[in-house]
DNA sequence: AATGAATGAGTATTCATTCAT
DNA sequence: AATGAATGAATACTCATTCAT
């Protein structure tokens, strides 16, 4: 067996023991057992437990990206791309558990050299959303008018004097509050019956662009002043 | 020293010790010595590693529900209790650092025993919430128009009149993604310094709320008139 | 509560956990909590778990040889003294299976303080049991002709001229046989249904009698060739 | 070094510590310095103390009964068949001492896994004797006049004419207690220097044969002819 | 490309025993 | 007459890691 299919296997093997025991309760045995080889072949291909467990946090991370943005068509409306990369995200998390508590759960428990990796792909992923976001911001220049577009984006309407910058602080603020409030619902669909993963990201989608938008534009509550006025 | 004393001591150091290593990687020699006292005298007193944990995750979860729903006033409305929970929970979480730690990290990944205790606390601030929701849900009186947006929003789509019966799957979700988000903001707020209660907790606040208030009308959020006069 | 008292519940309780769990098995914690008192009281009256081991198997020692020996009749033949002696045996030990159990298996597998104790126990037993045929044989000088006394004795009939030394060993190996056949028929008695401690006594007793009566007479099948030439 | 042999070595130096000290007073590091060893490498073999323990009743248990029954002449008088097997299992644990100790005085006082595999070798041996007895009882024509005794012999009373229906149940009692006997016997003579396995078997012959020839007629002990002559 | 044999360094847990009161 | 508080020392068991082949 040639040794990228052999150490593939070993990731698997390790994602899956890393995911579901964590870093410590995992056992190198347990790995080499679920390949069906000899430890020493593990040791031989991966060098530790410690770089196992980075090389299989840097795979998922990248796998996380590349899932998320693969989808995204670079011409389509940002809202558009959000709404792709929630679902394309829901999808690959919950296809791929195993890889997404240790990039969720576990990596964040020990020390630096795993933590930064998660950092990357966290970063890489707020990255990506700022620049939608950003993009949004500045196409609302040349389309004051979005509100009949779809209801995701009738949130970003006041955007267009949105130049400020937004500080980093609050956008990785954002990121957090929108990844924990993914998983959150992603674990509530999942044992609960009668909601799909698109149900949830629909309503992830609808609970957080409006805030979003809010917060890239400096704005709070602006949305609900429109309400108000159209109730009044 | 008295035994009541000792134990509290030693909790002290568990939820400390749990939270910076994790459970496994946590030590009862390194417990025992942050509190000053033999090993034998923490399994005297808390019986084992597992039920010292446990002990840990039900006092930390139990003061946490105490610190978020000590504070609200209940007449006040929705939102301001939204609020003024929030606040509280940013604020015992920045306080309780390891506590918080043993909570949202540690908990989670280990058996059903400890993830079960998670669980329940989770579940009495989502109740709470979703009490919440419910009573502004009431409280309202007509909806903006949401009538025929995309596909996003089609679970959305008939609840204009819906003056009490929004539906409880719905409200939960919201509930769900509230609750993660938090968990997730107040993780990231108390690693990351610079960043106090009352941030973390408007930026929640601005983040969710608009959302919550584009499936129920009437919100009363008094920090608006702010906004609007900005607006205006 | 007066100290004889609390010494001697000690005792029961550390005679109970030691016949049940074994000499390294027992914990001194069980032993206090048995009799409802603090550690420290019972290493107050009983000073260390040697020495109460060594006191439980003193007393036990004890009881047993006053069991056997009480209810004989000085003045009965030896048979019926032994017949007697082995049913008392047998009750006392269905009665004190845990003190049974630190005399037959605990006290021998733990170094010489305990073994010693046994010893000189047996030894009693061997003694009064080698006394015993002794009269016997000293009896049956007068008495000549026993074979319609009763079947228990009608073994010793040719012992007139036993008048030669019994080697020690063979007594002490005839002690050994006679216990071990006794617990082994005790345990089979208790765990088969219908059968009796008299009869396991009967049992033991036509099984021995005839054997020891030919080693105390240095003859071997005796018996037999009465009955070989009887049949002839 | 092969595992097979190392195991091996490892149930050998278990077997003596076993024996010596007790099943709870023996130390699993002492075990692997006997072997020359280091402990992990005897936990990757043998799993756990516990099951160190079993395994090395079972092999105790297989040699001593394959010990017993491999000298017998399947042909041969019931008589002869005992007189064989005796010594053998008196040789065997003396030549044993430690796997006799095993057998004998630790398995016994631990729970049922240990226990049951004792008990079944015991049944193995019990059936063995058994067997003889009830051969010796079919080849046995005519009894001796044994009616009208006294209580002892109660249970034997009508058995004169009982070529072939000794009751099973008296069969296994004295198979229990010869089995009994034998075993304390043979713990007495490998403490007791100077004693040696044919010395056992025959204290234990004379003693029990007689009193098994009680129940049953026509003994064919060649040895008897001696004796016959010294009464004559 | 792959493994059988082996271990140093830990970890949870238990227990007999003491001291101050 | 009695105990609450406390511990030194041991013990079963695990795991990441290496070496010779």
């Amino acid at each position: 067996m040639p040794r990228a299919e052999r150490e593939r296997q070993m990731m698997d093997a390790a994602v899956r023991t890393f995911g579901q025991r964590g870093y410590r309760a995992a056992s190198m045995d347990e790995i080499a057992e679920l390949v069906g080889v000899s430890k020493p072949l593990v040791y031989l291909y991966l060098n530790s437990k410690e770089e196992l467990f980075a090389a299989c946090i840097r795979r998922e991370s990248e796998a996380l990206v590349a899932a998320v943005t693969a989808g995204v068509e670079p011409g389509a409306p940002a809202d558009r791309q959000l709404w792709t990369g929630l679902v394309a995200f829901f999808a690959h998390t919950a296809e791929n558990p195993h890889g997404w508590a240790v990039l969720h759960r576990q990596a964040r428990m020990h020390g630096e050299p795993f933590a930064a990796e998660v950092t990357k792909m966290r970063e890489a992923l707020v990255a990506y959303v700022t620049g939608l976001i950003g993009a949004t911001a500045r196409e609302a220049h040349g389309t004051p008018d979005l509100a009949d577009r779809d209801v995701v984006n009738r949130d970003l309407a006041d955007r267009d004097r949105a130049d400020r910058d937004v500080a980093d602080r609050d956008v990785a603020g954002l990121a957090q509050a929108l990844v924990g409030a993914a998983e959150s619902l992603a674990a509530w669909a999942n044992e609960t019956p009668g909601v799909s993963a698109k149900e949830a990201a629909a309503t992830l989608m609808n609970f957080a662009w409006t805030g979003l938008g809010n917060l890239m534009a400096g704005e709070r509550w602006t949305e609900q002043e429109k309400r108000e006025t159209a109730h009044l």
